[in-house]
DNA sequence: GTTTGTGCAAAAGCTTTGCACGTTT
DNA sequence: AAACGTGCAAAGCTTTTGCACAAAC
């Protein structure tokens, strides 16, 4: 494990906001000034081989990493983007189907989609598509 | 709804396969061979912003579009990216959470990662990150 | 005739990659 | 010196956008 390998995963181990790659360039940068982004993408690439860590897709906007590797799911705002980790312990459910049973279902992944209380308030009950925002690109 | 919003409309109903913006362009030319990718990518977002169609993220690879806008979820081959639907109905539990109920939860999608049939007997017990793959990429 | 959408091409955003060099063993 | 990872820059892929023109109302 690099000194680099080794400060990017520590990053994205100090937060739960789910950062973005660019996140970790800019942080990693305040510790390695020479840092490249290509050694940054490089190494979340093998840290999420390794199953060190996730990745989460979005369909808007840039891949965001999840140093939480314990089974769990999200609760995702449609109004910012925040995203919040739920422990498979606080889902008290199973969720099953017919058809998951015809394959090797190795794992699931609940996505609450929801409002904050933040976006609650600003938009009230209008509902509105995940266009980004602050929480989504976390300084 | 112009010609050329309706024509990839009907595409996207036509298929179950989750297609890309780049499978919906190369098929749409078949009907109207001037059409621009520009103009697919166009429609689909407004398409998706009327609710009309849903838009799905996956970690590599472009979006994928599902005119399946039913509440269901999805069963994700994670060999080669194979995503079948998974009604609602389909699925039987009561989701409930703690952390949940702080928010104000609009919807919820499980998604199941599997193995399908064909990956299991190819790849045996191996586990292996998606990367794309035959039916990753709709012909 | 005004509004709206289109085709085209350029640009933007995100990610990967080739290469020469530096590190580690 | 062999194996590996890096910084840099270029390239790649996906998506968006400015603009002049066409279509629809």
């Amino acid at each position: 494990m690099s000194r680099q390998k080794e400060l990017i995963y520590n990053l994205i181990t100090s937060t739960m906001s789910h950062p973005t790659a660019d996140w970790v360039y800019r942080n990693a940068r305040r510790k390695m000034p020479r840092i490249s982004l290509g050694t940054v993408y490089r190494n979340l690439n093998t840290l999420v081989q390794e199953g060190r860590i996730l990745a989460i897709a979005n369909s808007r906007g840039p891949v965001r990493y999840d140093a939480n590797i314990t089974r769990h799911s999200h609760l995702k705002c449609i109004g910012c983007g925040l995203m919040l980790d739920v422990p498979e312990t606080d889902i008290d459910f199973v969720p099953r189907s017919p058809k998951t049973r015809q394959f090797e279902v190795l794992e699931y992944r609940v996505e609450f989609l929801c409002l904050c209380p933040d976006c609650r308030a600003k938009n009230g009950s209008k509902k509105q598509t995940f266009q980004g925002g602050q929480n989504a690109n976390p300084k």
